[in-house]
DNA sequence: ATGCCGTCTCTCCTTACATCA
DNA sequence: ATTGATGTAAGGAGAGACGGC
């Protein structure tokens, strides 16, 4: 209806309801809605958002598939050149092969009170035992198949433009659902690295500090270094040449092998901790 | 083999309506 | 009774696959 025109279609599309509303952060605006070619108010959208119109449907129950339609669609499905279904899409609609269905008119060709050419929205509410077989259906597989989407459609009696149409809405919202888990695990990490990161800088403040001022440390006991001989491979225990370096990283291993006539100045004896 | 065209079906975004608090 | 939020069926655009010519 009207109410929900804002007239700049700048309307967010999909709500991912991440607890954190600022992440991911959202766009600005709507690409797609600036974008997308204004459908300016046709008659149809006229008489769509007329109360009036409207309420000519109040009382019909749009989840009953006439039998009128229910003929003319399969006799679509048949007469069609292509495929043997009728999976009669937005565009396809317009030919007339599925329109005026909630009034109960086959093709929209039926004579209309309310000015011939009725783009009606029809909105239904599939009753739970629709739902309910739909819902195991798109557990066992999330795309049907056309033969399988005109047999669901036949047992539940609905258009099979109707069971596509659910599928795609239900793909569509398993789909929002994942990004939602996606998002909150994503979420989850940032905040870990986030705390990680807290600390590690936390940690390196402290260690600048120490390092700012030696006297805090000069009377403890020098820190054990431990140091790979890059010939033998052995680690030497070594008090630290100046205060400084025990700040520093306290085991040094040489990644590169000296050649045995490298200067080490601990012979291999007193590298035995290793 | 290649390109064009029509059809079908999908995703994505949006709209309109039903329902509920 | 009204209203805003929410859920969902359906419309429409665009893209890709596919078959026929």
């Amino acid at each position: 209806m009207g109410e929900r025109e804002d007239g700049l279609g700048l309307t967010l599309g999909l709500s991912l309801k991440c607890p954190d509303q600022n992440f991911p952060p959202p766009l600005p605006f709507n690409l797609h809605s600036i974008f997308q070619t204004p459908k300016l108010s046709s008659l149809a959208d006229a008489f769509q958002s007329s109360p009036d119109a409207r309420s000519n449907l109040r009382g019909i129950d749009v989840n009953r598939r006439p039998s009128r339609v229910a003929e003319c669609e399969d006799e679509v499905g048949v007469s069609s050149p292509n495929s043997t279904i009728s999976s009669v899409s937005g565009k396809r609609e317009e030919n007339g092969t599925e329109r005026g269905w909630a009034t109960g008119g086959c093709g929209g060709e039926e004579e209309d009170d309310d000015g011939g050419d009725t783009a009606e929205r029809k909105k239904l509410r599939l009753s739970k035992e629709q739902a309910a077989v739909l819902e195991e259906t798109f557990k066992e597989h999330s795309t049907l198949k056309p033969k399988q989407k005109v047999s669901l459609a036949n047992q539940l009696n609905l258009r099979t433009r109707q069971v596509e149409v659910w599928f795609q809405n239900r793909r569509a919202r398993t789909k929002l659902k994942q990004t939602e888990v996606d998002c909150e695990y994503l979420k989850r990490c940032y905040d870990n690295l986030t705390e990680e990161n807290r600390r590690l800088q936390k940690e390196a403040n402290e260690l600048r500090a120490l390092k700012l001022s030696p006297q805090t440390y000069m009377h403890m006991n020098p820190p054990t270094t431990l140091t790979m001989c890059p010939s033998c491979e052995r680690v030497a225990v070594l008090p630290p040449p100046s205060p400084a370096a025990a700040i520093g990283i306290t085991r040094h291993l040489m990644p590169v092998r000296s050649t045995p006539g490298n200067a080490w100045p601990f012979n291999s004896n007193n590298s035995q901790a290793a």
